[in-house]
DNA sequence: TTAGTAAGTGTTAAATCAACATTAATAAAA
DNA sequence: TTTTATTAATGTTGATTTAACACTTACTAA
């Protein structure tokens, strides 16, 4: 009989965050060092167990918050990973989320309390289980995401530059974007608001600095657009 | 100890698969009436839970074999529903499928007898749990499909006229498109094969059949492009 | 005062898109 | 055999969008 419930095999459910940051430095992941086992010592992404009083969007929610410090955090729900010996001490069932977050919010203590560490994406260490697969896929998803929402309000400062802006774009899309052309497509979306502001840092001319209008920005998070960069 | 797999919760997972077909009347999904409790006579979802030794895509493979009779179909995974009491009987996380079948090749004896049924997607009955749900979720991501891969080769019989196809872009996409342009768009994919005979059900002119070029098919479907119609 | 640096800014040719109507082929009916 | 009815097949054009491209400006520090 194929829908027996008595019969069924109970699974442990698993929530692995895929925690995407940016700084200077470009696109970062935040992965933690384990110090249980199996794997103690190895790297990972950030995860837990469901709990029998918990939807797995809650449980993602309360992951990230446990390590970070951070609420109200931009996630979605990304694939369920299942190969049978994925995780050697149980059957487990992996749901995989990715996060954006603004890399400068994070409560730093609980991040070196829980020996967690951001990484670039291009020189993150090897991961235990699927978790690379998962990095990996959470990327594309990353890449697609921009082609279709506005992205940086989440992962971006609240005052910042144009250049950041593009940035930002090139380190998801992975390749170089002509800036005048981005400047235009960007402007047209109409989600940006220009400061009368200079940020000095970075050049002696000064670059004026932006904020995003958060209702246009999350009417258009609501209404997908098709964005070619 | 929030990675503790001794406190952890295990928890049933099951397989929902929305199975989608295509005829003269449009796109249809495959559904049941269920001979089993809870909600037993209603209408829901082909489903079934994961076995411990079975990873979910064989789960949604061999659940759609079991009520179809079908293989090597074309199958995608979607998304997990974990609300706490989205099944009545335990705490039940599903994982869903859709699925595109080429409705003229199931197994009939096997669809009565598990007293399943095609419905028009617009006419559908109301289903349990969060099937209506996953059900609108599967739509939108066929939507989105349609978009960035080739459709059609899992839907439609072997040699098909370019209305056919046009129809099954429409019924999808639920807008009408414009024929000649639909035409030149498809034609410049490269994907159809023209063949020298004609259908001459549908006019007394006939229309040219035309199957699809199984390579350039399959190279499009792991190449994502960008369909705009 | 000068030199150096990144910021800011528009134009154009090429490609793509969207809108649109007539002719062709055939079978059935007269 | 001719006419009629029906759907299939087919291209052009103006509008829009995209991609490529380089010079001037504002400011600081020497």
């Amino acid at each position: 009989m194929i829908n027996s419930y008595s019969s069924a095999d109970k699974v442990l459910l698993a929530v692995d965050c895929i925690i995407f940051g940016f700084d200077h430095q470009g696109l970062k992941i935040l992965l933690i060092k384990r110090d249980f086992e199996p794997e103690r010592g190895k790297w990972s992404l950030i995860g837990g167990f469901l709990k029998r009083d918990e939807i797995l969007d809650d449980a993602a929610i309360r992951i990230l918050n446990t390590y970070t410090g951070l609420h109200d955090i931009y996630m979605e729900q990304l694939h369920a990973y299942s190969e049978i010996d994925r995780d050697p001490v149980d059957r487990t069932i992996s749901v995989s989320y990715y996060a954006l977050i603004n890399i400068e919010n994070h409560n730093e203590e609980l991040i070196k309390n829980y020996h967690a560490e951001w990484f670039s994406i291009a020189d993150a260490p090897n991961l235990i289980f699927d978790h690379n697969e998962m990095v990996q896929h959470a990327i594309r998803r990353l890449r697609y995401r921009t082609s279709i929402k506005p992205i940086g309000f989440e992962l971006l400062p609240e005052k910042f530059t144009m250049r950041q802006l593009l940035e930002l774009y090139e380190a998801i899309l992975s390749k170089e974007l002509d800036k005048r052309n981005f400047i235009s497509k960007i402007n047209s979306l109409e989600i940006l608001n220009k400061l009368d502001e200079k940020d000095m840092q970075s050049s002696r001319k000064g670059s004026y600095l932006y904020t995003f209008n958060k209702e246009k920005y999350e009417e258009k998070l609501l209404n997908d657009f098709v964005l070619n960069l």
